[in-house]
DNA sequence: TTCTATTTGTTCGTATGTATG
DNA sequence: ACATACATACGAACAAATAGA
């Protein structure tokens, strides 16, 4: 009976068809509001609802008295790191092998409860993950993982596929992540670290740091990965908010 | 009469000094959209509006049957780099001073083309400025920038000021910049970027490419930072996205 | 230059769907 | 089962910016 995409998504879904067709190309203007509202059958609060999540994306923007510009084409993801969402990091996952090396349950003294952001006192589970570029190819990134020990059911998940922890965790326990905190910077990778990406210990490599938070603020996983600063390459896009 | 700021800007302002002020903290429920209509006196449409905007920061999601809860406080610029919005950008560049070091003119070749992303055989400034932690501190970022010719003269502009050039081109020649397409990744300083940011030639620097373009999708400005591995943290919020 | 038509941005109203408690 | 809350979707009108006559 009722759709389960909403309309102006599955509208978002069509116009994003057609840029990546070519249909509109970087700086073209798409067809007005008006004349999409006639195409898709909609209303125009629907058509406005479908351009901005392409706008939110990245993908056009609006103005007023001319029209909607295309900005770009399609993400097309290459070795390159696109982010702009949780999706992205997804998409990023879905594309590299990855393999548990090694698990460990502990129970979080002051210092890492205060790196976390988590209480002290509480069991958590440590995991340790390795990604390659593909089945056969070199080490892209190696990962520690925590999460809470109620979740560590969620790791047995993990073993045979290659998504994301956070993803078997949604399955098994109907949570839901809503926002992940994200910090990028220069770190020294470790005896660990340069072990499993192949370079020396103390080479630089890229950090990034990933707290997972639900709809209520809760902390439910953190992960920190490294990955050789040879290739890693990290792409977003920012727009300017006045006016949405 | 007509205010300059939209009714949904001048409410989203509001929610964010609540949230600043501690009147809501992260994991409490605003008010209901029904409430804010009538605190606001404005339409639901409006404050949604204005709800959206705050979602769009990180600082609060939407539950339905619950409520909209907030997710952070504002946030708090420190010696990190928070990014989310080309404003998160201007915030830095009004606390770090800026000197200009060297300009130049240059017809761009094939390879620098391809680098920028423009046609070869025009001409272009480039210029080499430095960015300090404070007025007297340690140089915490090196930068080229590449702006068309027909810019050189906003670059006068920014010998005695801090704000970035694509500020002072916006003031000057009237147009804007509607999107910033960012990559981040880990670099080794050359000799010039080691000695402005007095580390070894080679050492790990974190690296920032922007590249500017208007609403039209023109290419109006790219800039190459290099700061220093030490201490340079670089954060984002990624979100689900609804639908799709 | 002035005027007009077009296009997006903002704002109101109303109704229904869906998830939560 | 029920009320509450956010999400989606329809309609309408005016404002502001642009482009072209």
């Amino acid at each position: 009976m009722t759709p389960s995409v909403p309309k102006y998504s599955a509208v978002a879904d069509a116009l994003v068809d057609r840029i990546r067709a070519g249909i509109y190309k970087p700086g073209d203007l798409l067809d007005s509001e008006p004349e999409l509202t006639r195409q898709f059958g909609v209303s125009r609060h629907t058509v406005r609802a479908a351009l901005r999540a392409l706008y939110e994306k990245g993908l056009v923007i609006g103005q007023r008295g001319r029209g909607t510009v295309v900005q770009a084409t399609a993400v097309n993801p290459r070795y390159r790191h696109a982010c702009n969402s949780i999706e992205d990091v997804l998409q990023y996952a879905a594309t590299t092998p990855r393999q548990v090396v090694a698990r460990r349950r502990l129970v979080v003294d002051e210092a890492l409860a205060d790196w976390l952001g988590c209480a002290p006192g509480y069991s958590w589970w440590e995991v340790h993950t390795t990604r390659r570029q593909d089945t056969a190819g070199p080490v892209v990134a190696s990962s520690q993982i925590w999460v809470p020990d109620a979740f560590g059911d969620a790791i047995n998940d993990i073993e045979a596929t290659d998504e994301p922890l956070f993803v078997a965790i949604e399955r098994r326990f109907g949570c839901t992540f809503a926002q992940i905190r994200q910090t990028l910077s220069v770190a020294s990778a470790s005896a660990r670290e340069a072990t499993d990406l192949g370079v020396d210990e103390g080479a630089p490599v890229m950090c990034v740091e990933r707290r997972f938070v639900d709809e209520r603020g809760g902390l439910l996983e953190v992960s920190r990965s490294v990955h050789p600063a040879q290739g890693f390459r990290y792409e977003t896009s920012l727009r300017r908010v006045i006016g949405t």
